[in-house]
DNA sequence: GTTGAAATACAGACGCG
DNA sequence: CGCGTCTGTATTTCAAC
């Protein structure tokens, strides 16, 4: 289990990944030293997964945010594994969960606008020949994103 | 706009938001002054956000995801800034949206198993008084998530 | 958990193409 | 004007205690 410094140093790294040894040390009030072992053995155990930098999708010319749930025509191997292929390999496919209730799967996607969203789903997402039918969510306003992981619970 | 070295960087930022300068610098072929003067440069300008350390969930202990749909009692001032603020103040909230369709907002919750995630919903979402509905649908499995935004388009 | 020392990376100055 | 070489300084990394 976690200790407190373990957890604070979480929280800490969750908003700023880039914190140096030091800015943690004076955040969660322990030297230098423990605090590097410490980021060292959540690194190692699979605590911190990795370090991303946040893009801003707005500057990227990237304005529209979907949610679009799919369902497949069957449940075979085949189908089950092209669909996951082209979630995979594409870029415009933020996440990608299998859900409950009358769909299989819930995707994000981002797109330049909501034509270009629209065309993503229906020139690539359809053309795949697996999905039998798909219902797109529009994102009118992000209120809150990608919030960090609570640490204490 | 972006030139074919930014872009790459803010690709290998994305990927690995702990790269250094002289990891950018051979990822991108061009000396590290530059590099540097780049990501100065893509953070100054607003490009790059932030960094943030990606934890592993399961290691958290929380093994349930869920997308609630809510839709409030009324759409006046008083209700969306009390629920907004619910959204904000809670943890337990990684995203929230407002959309398109039958409901106001789309949300991203994480609990440790789902009747906790439920709890969260019943406990405290419902006590607001401003929800009039919510649609829950559980994450069975994550097939991929919080992929990096296409800097190519 | 603390100290300290070697290795590395950063952040900028300066001159070159 | 921006690239690249160079350099003092800060930070990281990891001993030994």
């Amino acid at each position: 289990m976690l200790d407190k410094y373990e957890r604070l140093i979480l929280k800490v790294l969750q908003k700023d990944g880039r914190a140096s040894t030091q800015e943690l040390s004076d955040a969660v009030d322990l030297s230098p030293s423990p605090v590097w072992r410490r980021v060292k053995r959540l690194e190692d155990d699979g605590y911190i997964q990795r370090y991303a930098a946040i893009v801003d999708s707005k500057k990227l010319g990237l304005g529209a945010f979907g949610y679009v749930q799919v369902s497949l025509v069957d449940h075979s191997e085949n189908s089950i594994t092209i669909f996951k292929h082209f979630v995979h390999k594409s870029e415009q496919v933020l996440e990608c969960a299998s859900i409950t209730g009358d769909f299989d799967f819930l995707l994000k996607i981002v797109a330049t606008d909501p034509e270009a969203l629209e065309e993503f789903i229906m020139k690539h997402m359809l053309r795949l020949g697996v999905v039998r039918n798909t219902t797109t969510t529009f994102v009118l306003r992000r209120i809150k994103s990608s919030g960090a992981l609570p640490v204490d619970m």
